[in-house]
DNA sequence: GATCAATCGGAGCGACTGCTCCGCCTGAAG
DNA sequence: CTTCAGGCGGAGCAGTCGCTCCGATTGATC
């Protein structure tokens, strides 16, 4: 997997060789048991793939949940740097931000762990969601200067829209492998300029407000 | 397993006062707890909350799973229904359509275990999932004959769509209660025939973000 | 009221899981 | 090589949860 390149972790001094390795081998397995069987997975299932003793373990990691975020907001960090570095590169706004979507849904598709957490907790991370609030932002911003997005949608809209069609994702990823290509376009294409009726506000009004 | 495994037989003949009583209470607790905490609740819970021991709760249904299927087969029907017939009674087919889905998924908002049983299971039960089929088919088609339906949007679209703006509604449902509506209105609209590229086709490459 | 089979209740069993404890091992410093 | 603090492994603890067992209870029938 190319994504292990992106973010070395912090070796940290004075540690033991063979400690660093235990400690590299049980992130590795981690994010592929995670991956495969998501969050509810015995802990047992990463001590065994990762060829490490449950003791091992547990000094790296103070408790399970911490080596999920871990895990997890390192997969997912690396994702989104690589969508975000396709969208800037990309000039037509509308493709930039319709594109950043469907390679970051993509890359989730095969990840149990990473989709439950949208479920559960509303993300990998609190650092993960506000860095991809901010990728967000900026791809909404470029859209709505160019005109082609519809008036009232905001990131908020966006980042929900995303973490909704990603459980599709993961439902239909075994029998229908790619069908959620169609509900993101759908989702997507409701987005549009060309959409111009104002959107509901949550609150209890029924006007309309632009 | 068939749907009859775990389908609760209707008020049997022959059967005690007390365990009628009993079944009904069983019945109405678990509703309530699994809609609060989710299908993962302790079954303890719902004998205490039944004013029922476990021995009695687990005659009258062998599984927890089978209890679990019983009331949301009960809840999501009942809904169904509502929903259905307030569709059938609206003229206009977009907004029979629509109004549907919002109808439906405004009753399912407080709910964790139907919402659950969408991403885990593809839904309540197999008999929920094609009565919905039937329904959503039948609405589609209307929309279709009226023109006013994206060409080429299948029932499954829908009914996928339907499942993920679901994620949102509970996700979103304790921080920004009502916000999924704005997640659906924009589906929705993408469902619009104003939007005539045709949807990718899954099975086909990923030549989509063009 | 007497009878008794159907029903009830909840202690407890077995399986599972997160995490700890502790005796053994080993990398690295002198 | 010797030394030993830091690292290692996995048996086991404690808590949870689905489900069962069986003695006590009770509704229906006569």
């Amino acid at each position: 997997m190319t994504l292990a390149d992106h973010a070395a972790p912090a070796p940290r001094p004075g540690r033991r060789a063979d400690a660093e390795r235990n400690r590299a081998a049980i992130i590795k397995a981690a994010g592929e048991v995670f991956a495969e069987c998501g969050g509810g997975v015995d802990v047992r299932e990463i001590a065994r793939r990762s060829g490490v003793g449950m003791g091992t373990l547990y000094r790296h990691f103070p408790t399970k949940d911490a080596l999920l975020v871990t895990v997890l907001e390192r997969q997912f960090d690396a994702w989104l740097t690589d969508a975000y570095q396709w969208a800037v590169a990309t000039e037509d706004p509308w493709r930039a931000l319709t594109g950043f979507f469907e390679q970051l849904l993509d890359t989730q598709a095969g990840n149990r762990a990473v989709v439950e957490s949208f479920a559960t907790t509303g993300g990998p991370s609190d650092a993960c969601v506000q860095r991809c609030y901010a990728i967000i932002d900026e791809l909404r911003t470029r859209c709505v200067d160019a005109g082609v997005l519809r008036s009232g949608v905001t990131t908020e809209d966006l980042f929900l829209l995303s973490g909704s069609v990603s459980q599709a994702v993961l439902t239909t990823a075994d029998s229908h492998p790619g069908k959620w290509r169609r509900l993101l376009r759908i989702s997507l294409d409701g987005l549009s300029s060309r959409n111009t009726e104002p959107l509901p506000e949550p609150g209890v009004g029924t006007d309309a407000r632009v």
